[in-house]
DNA sequence: CATCATGTTATAAT
DNA sequence: CATTATAACATGAT
């Protein structure tokens, strides 16, 4: 499921809980999960309390001490959940962290996620400004049009190390918005509209996605359930999975075709393909 | 049974 | 070496 804003809904799943201790602690070693991190290894957050978490892009990161943090990667299908105290293990579950007041629950079924323990003080110093951050400035995205000439706009939105936290349905939104066809290269597409844009669906997808949540979870837990709050029926968002979903701009049936490797929806009435 | 899923990454080709 | 393309990963829903 997760995206930027989704991704950070799911942190804040855990936030009630910051000062917290690890009473305990669960795995399912096999995991696929622990591919960058040997699950026994995690034991060393037990004792110690969830001090503060913060997400980047599709990343997360849960504060233990200065210098140690655990990041979690949802993948595909991950999930953070919070249970009771005993919340009993389902199938995927495939790390929990127990507190006295509830258990937090990473559960992935695919499997693409990842967890790993990183023990610096700031593991996140290199990666790349997310599109909400000043440092994603006009003078960036004109170097990275440059850099990648010849790859398809929505292969540059979907690449995590130039626009960290869009995925699929943002960077079809975003070539909607813009009006241009997916699979124009980036060497046609003018840098001004591009970082504007990009930054409206960005700050556009949390608020639509986060607001409503964030007063829903400051008032406690419930476990297990939370409200999704989707961005409104003007936004493509809305139609592009839909059989028969419309353009909400011009009514033109949406096309539908697989464009750097995802299947992609866009409207060949609105979205051009330029030839310079 | 076949197809598809809001993601990443190792490997190949240029 | 740098850029770009594709297959593979694992499970469940339709």
């Amino acid at each position: 499921m997760p995206e930027l804003a989704e991704v950070e809904l799911a942190r804040r799943q855990w936030s009630p809980f910051h000062g917290n201790r690890i009473v305990g602690l669960e795995t399912h070693p096999a995991a696929r999960i622990y591919r960058d991190c040997p699950a026994p290894a995690l034991r060393v957050l037990e004792g110690l309390s969830l001090q503060t978490s913060r997400s980047h892009g599709k990343r997360m990161l849960f504060t233990f001490a200065p210098e140690l943090h655990l990041e979690i990667h949802l993948g595909m299908s991950g999930k953070l959940l919070v249970g009771l105290p005993d919340h009993a293990l389902h199938k995927h579950d495939h790390l929990v962290l127990r507190t006295q007041q509830a258990s937090l629950v990473f559960n992935d079924y695919r499997m693409f996620g990842r967890v790993m323990l990183h023990d610096r003080a700031d593991p996140w110093a290199d990666l790349p400004p997310q599109p909400q951050d000043s440092r994603f400035s006009l003078a960036r995205v004109r170097k990275l049009l440059a850099r990648y000439p010849n790859k398809p706009l929505k292969a540059l939105l979907l690449d995590q190390n130039t626009c960290p936290g869009i995925g699929n349905w943002m960077a079809d939104e975003i070539c909607w918005r813009l009006g241009l066809h997916p699979g124009v290269p980036v060497s046609r597409v003018d840098p001004s509209p591009l970082r504007r844009t990009i930054r409206f669906v960005t700050f556009g997808a949390l608020k639509h996605v986060t607001e409503k949540n964030a007063g829903a979870s400051s008032s406690g837990f419930a476990p297990g359930s939370y409200v999704t709050q989707v961005p409104p029926k003007s936004w493509l968002f809305q139609h592009r999975w839909k059989k028969g979903g419309l353009c909400p701009k011009c009514r033109t049936p949406l096309a539908r075709d697989t464009i750097a490797t995802r299947t992609t929806a866009w409207c060949s009435s609105c979205q051009i393909f330029p030839s310079t």
